[in-house]
RNA sequence: GCUGCUGUAGCUCAGAGGUAGAGCACUCCCUUGGUAAGGGAGAGGUCGAGAGUUCAAUUCUCUCCAGCAGCACCA
């Protein structure tokens, strides 16, 4: 027999007869490891311990200790063991697939009656059961044939289709827990007893497509969480709560933000202080673009049919736009995206390379007919505002007009304190206009301006515009969340559609080339996400409300008012508190609301005309001259653009 | 749009085949209180909408609307 060497991470190099598993390995090292152990890496691909390896390689052997195969490992066999629960608790259910996803798994079944939240405990305790059971998991490669039929057999026709989607020269690879058997490319655990019984929990049921297609069958999808230990998972479910905890529908509410109501359902109802807000978001961005060079103009909300068609909007969207037939029986549609507005002014007289680039802004608000099962609050809306804007440029100037916008953005994200950004690039899909020499350019323009400017970005192939390829810029939250905000994207279909062109230098015309980007992205997406970041406790220049000024007897009413006054005369956003209440009551409630400075006042601060400061967050409270705290009041208020 | 769940006062929720309840919020009164809920009284609901079953429906059935979780979608 052949012998093999294997390289241990150590640099230690090991002779063995080749075909050994990865488990003889470890037992030939010691018997506690070879309990121990869980799975191992050769030459960098995760692997089942009962897999032989045949020929010279660097091995590691993993243990629990080792979290990131753990995990994978933990919540892979959970995803059997869940499906073998559930089949040996309703027979009748047909498997599907169950891969790990982030924190967990899921697995899809195929079953006429839909489970409960109750069958989840139900099935929780089975898989408890089957985990204590300690039985062994066995792996087997078997010919197609062999598996058709035996899944042909059982009644399995989603695994028959799976089996017939794999390639042909793939071995197909059986594996039983116990005596439960799936189709499953490994690795897997040695025994259902290495998985923690303690640290997994179904969390919900949900309807997914089979093979994600809409027009598939929907199946039941259990979605669980699992870890490698029981504080683990417990740290897992605190986050969920603190995520829940900052829902910013909830604190929209809390705070008095907004509300949305079932006569417009996915639109706005802005109240005083969410507006505020979002205006101050308006004020910042249209300083930061005014800077920059933009321009802002504003386009019409309902154009005629005939422009949608020149876009291809039309035909592309048609279902996704609001459509209004008027008395003269014209079609008209509301705007779903600001672009050929702008195509309309850039178009309305004969342009220069002079005037180029050019840079056209718009706070326009477009309305697009989404999908009632995807509203989400802010973060999903149906009628939004974009801080759109266009550039037109000549061919040459691309480039440097996409770092531009690169730069911008950065700098704006890092004034609301995000500084973890990434980058998506999508490129041509299938359905898509314009020629492959256009992509080429487009999709060149976006990788060059990236790459001159060091950032880090994900290629996305097929997932661009059907106009041109797009960048995605995605933040990270103060708990680690993802969110997509704003998009750059080339095109140079859209001027090519509208006929737009400009007079070069030699006299000639030339068709421009077009940005389409947009910072925030849209301004209530924006804000939702300000919320949930915050917490509701947003940095005082955004605070919707900034100070309270409340009074401790009502004999300090005259007070508060002039307080207030001289605040508000100064541009900070303050209100009086002069109820009939204690001022534990008015902190309490203030507070609640997420108010970032509270100013009592009673007897002493009338005489010695101070405040008596309390910032949110904070129990200490301090006595400050009402000049000094107007000054830090101003400094704070102010945006950080104009600091 | 699809699957499942939900819809009772401004908010959070209880309730039952015989036309409704709590806490908070709201209004008024008492209280002038020093940093996260002082006390009392009062007002407030076509029980999401429509149809059906029934002597009787807010409660049961169906349809629709909206919300929630996920899937699909996201110009």
């Amino acid at each position: 027999m052949a012998t093999i060497s294997l390289t241990f991470p150590d640099g230690n190099k090991r002779d063995y007869d080749a075909g050994i598993t990865a488990a003889a390995v470890a037992e030939s090292i010691s018997k506690s490891l070879s309990k121990k152990a869980i799975s191992a890496t050769v030459n960098g691909a995760h692997w089942d311990l009962q897999w032989p390896i045949d020929a010279d390689a660097d091995i590691a052997i993993h243990t629990m200790a080792d979290e990131a195969q753990a995990n994978e490992l933990v919540r892979h066999d959970l995803a059997h063991i869940m499906a073998r629960a559930v089949q040996e608790i309703w027979p009748d259910t047909k498997v599907t697939i169950g891969p790990v996803i982030d924190n967990g798994w899921y697995y899809d079944f195929d079953r006429k009656e839909p489970f409960t939240p109750e069958d989840l405990g139900v099935i929780e305790k089975k898989m408890k059961e089957i985990i204590n059971k300690r039985e062994p998991v066995t792996t087997e490669v078997w010919d197609r044939d062999r598996a058709i039929q035996h899944y042909t057999d059982n009644g399995e026709p989603y695994k028959v289709e799976l089996i017939e989607s794999i390639p042909g020269d793939e071995p197909l690879r059986m594996y039983w827990h116990g005596d439960w058997q799936d189709l499953c490319r490994g690795p897997h655990l040695q025994h259902t007893g290495q998985v923690p019984a303690d640290a997994f929990k179904l969390m919900n049921v949900a309807g997914a497509y089979w093979r994600g297609d809409s027009d598939r069958p929907m199946l039941q999808r259990i979605y669980g969480v699992a870890f490698t230990g029981k504080e683990k998972l417990k740290a897992h479910l605190n986050f969920l709560e603190e995520a829940e905890k900052r829902d910013h529908r909830r604190l929209g509410r809390e705070m008095g933000l907004f509300h949305f109501e079932e006569v417009a359902p996915g639109s706005v109802f802005w109240h005083p202080p969410g507006w505020r807000l979002f205006q101050t978001l308006i004020g910042y961005m249209r300083r930061r673009q005014e800077t920059a060079g933009y321009v802002e103009v504003n386009s019409p909300d309902i154009m005629d049919r005939a422009l949608w068609e020149t876009s291809g909007h039309w035909f592309n969207y048609m279902d996704n736009m609001f459509l209004a037939k008027t008395h003269d029986d014209r079609d008209y549609a509301l705007k779903p995206m600001n672009c050929p507005g702008h195509m309309m002014i850039y178009n309305h007289s004969l342009r220069s390379y002079r005037e180029l680039p050019m840079k056209i802004a718009e706070f326009g608000k477009v309305h697009r007919y989404e999908p009632s099962g995807a509203l989400h609050g802010l973060l999903r809306v149906r009628s939004f505002t974009q801080d759109d804007a266009h550039i037109y440029c000549t061919p040459e100037q691309l480039t440097e007009e996409c770092l531009k916008v690169n730069d911008l953005i950065l700098s704006i994200y890092k004034d609301f304190g995000f500084e973890n950004v990434h980058v998506k690039l999508s490129t041509r899909p299938e359905n898509r206009i314009g020629s492959d020499e256009s992509w080429d350019l487009s999709e060149g323009a976006l990788k060059t301006a990236l790459d001159r400017a060091g950032m880090d970005y994900t290629i996305f192939e097929g997932e661009g515009a059907f106009y041109g390829p797009k960048l995605e810029y995605v933040l990270r939250d103060a708990i680690g969340r993802d969110w997509q905000c704003g998009t750059l994207q080339v095109d140079y279909n859209l001027p090519e559609r509208f006929g737009s062109t400009y007079v070069t230098q030699s006299g000639e015309k030339a068709a421009p080339v077009m940005l389409h980007r947009a910072l925030f992205g849209s301004l209530e997406r924006f804000t939702g996400i300000l919320i949930e970041n915050f917490a509701g406790r947003l940095p005082f220049w955004l605070a919707p409300r900034q100070v309270v000024v409340a009074s401790i007897t009502s004999e300090a009413d005259d007070y508060v008012y002039e307080v207030v006054d001289m605040l508000k005369a100064a541009g900070v956003q303050a209100e009086a508190d002069i109820r009939n209440e204690k001022i534990n009551y008015k902190v309490r409630e203030h507070s609640l609301a997420k108010v970032p400075v509270i100013l009592a006042v009673g007897h002493r601060e009338v005489e010695e005309r101070t405040v008596s400061v309390r910032r949110l967050g904070e129990k200490q409270t301090s006595v400050q001259s009402l000049d000094s705290f107007l000054e830090t009041a101003i400094a704070d208020a102010t945006a950080p653009d104009l600091r």
